[in-house]
DNA sequence: CGCTGCGTTGAGCTTCTTCAACGATCGTGG
DNA sequence: CCACGATCGTTGAAGAAGCTCAACGCAGCG
């Protein structure tokens, strides 16, 4: 219980909230583990609750009826998922299932709405995290429709770097294939990309092990977001 | 002053507030008024507060370097635009520029999260309408990553046969070209398969005026999603 | 009247997906 | 311990979807 306690004390969404209230929600909600390739909920389930993920990680994802998948979001440990459905009182919009083993702490809808209406800084925790996503998606769909599939790549590889303290060997968090799902598209078509990315002497491919060579060609190429210090991704 | 009270009683975002609290927000915003195609702010614009339209709309869109246009949302009277912003303490992720000739309350920052601190329910409200706006951008990503331009089209015709009291007969709600970069595409595009659908006797057009022939090929198109139980997926 | 924005159509081309095949790695059950 | 299946990654060839460029009709409006 209190090292539940200390779990959710690292969490953004309930930074400023006193002990007792910490120590409420730890008796509330409860340790789920799941498997790889496990699911968590399903599009169109109704929403009981929600979850905080403790270690491992969880993808948020839409199917085509071919079977084609969108990752929306990949959440990593001290990342609450799922809490937008409760608040909007619809069906979850997607799907969500483990990336690998993890463990997630889950929160019932009626006790967090509770503890919600007691703790303002709750609420004003719960604004800034959905706002960041809410601006996340924004910026998903500019890239989706404006941005070809190098563009895209070439965002997604700069945030990684920035990520991971800026240097110029990154490593990618998940599969390619799952990247590629990431980036709307195939692992083929990216597959392609990253060889001719590196035909072109702008990066250096090594397994998951990316070499940034041509920092500029990549800022070039995902449309200059980053070009005016107005960065400020996630 | 007392018409401004008014207005605000009847956005959503303001239910359930004490006359008094509406009588402050009412004396410390101000209302601006837009022409057709003035911009209300910029992309990476930093946000020193919000709007809320009072007539007209307004549209939230991101450009590509090379000019094209991809419509993230479009508001109507009633609904605020641009909190996301203030609340995530990030720039604007997008532009905005009325539609028609608009007029908007324009709440500053500061002033809003005083009161934010004073009434849950308004954080409660602003929670709920965060939400049902992530989830739209949800489907959206899933839309313009998972689905083609016909079932993307299918899907808004559909929603807007929902908004428009389930009448075959719909009107569309923005000049087509607009629509065309809402469904993140460019007018021709969306011509020819307005074209298309019209040969194959799925609707019929004339000019804003589209009737719906046959509303199951459109479900189809649009992946059932409308259909009564949800899409079944393996 | 001429301007401007909207809508449509045609031709050509780019990008990306589909389909197919194949090598590598890894975990597991026989 | 090895073989097998599953997942992952890569490459080639062909085809489809949608974009670009260009041209034109049409309406509203100063």
């Amino acid at each position: 219980m209190a090292q539940i306690k200390d779990l959710l004390q690292r969490c953004f969404l309930f930074k400023g909230l006193p002990e007792k209230a910490l120590l409420d929600i730890a008796s509330i909600g409860s340790i789920k583990k799941f498997k790889p390739r496990q699911t968590v909920f399903l599009e169109g389930d109704p929403p009981s609750g929600f979850h905080i993920v403790i270690d491992g990680s969880i993808k948020i994802f839409k199917l085509s009826p071919e079977g084609r998948e969108q990752i929306l979001h990949v959440f990593g440990p001290g990342e609450p998922f799922g809490e937008a459905a409760v608040f909007a009182q619809a069906r979850f919009p997607a799907n969500a299932t483990a990336m690998k083993p993890s463990r997630t702490f889950y929160i019932p809808r009626d006790a967090f709405v509770r503890l919600l209406n007691q703790d303002p800084s709750l609420a004003m925790n719960l604004l800034a995290i959905l706002s960041k996503r809410l601006m996340n998606f924004a910026r998903m769909i500019g890239d989706l429709s404006l941005k070809e599939v190098p563009g895209r790549l070439a965002t997604y590889l700069l945030i990684l770097m920035n990520r991971q303290d800026n240097s110029t060997s990154v490593t990618l968090d998940m599969p390619k294939t799952q990247l590629a799902s990431l980036l709307g598209t195939i692992p083929e078509t990216l597959s392609r990309i990253f060889a001719k990315m590196q035909a072109e002497k702008i990066i250096s491919v090594q397994g998951p092990k990316i070499e940034i060579l041509d920092q500029d060609a990549l800022k070039e190429l995902s449309g200059n977001i980053f070009q005016e210090g107005r960065l400020e991704i996630k």
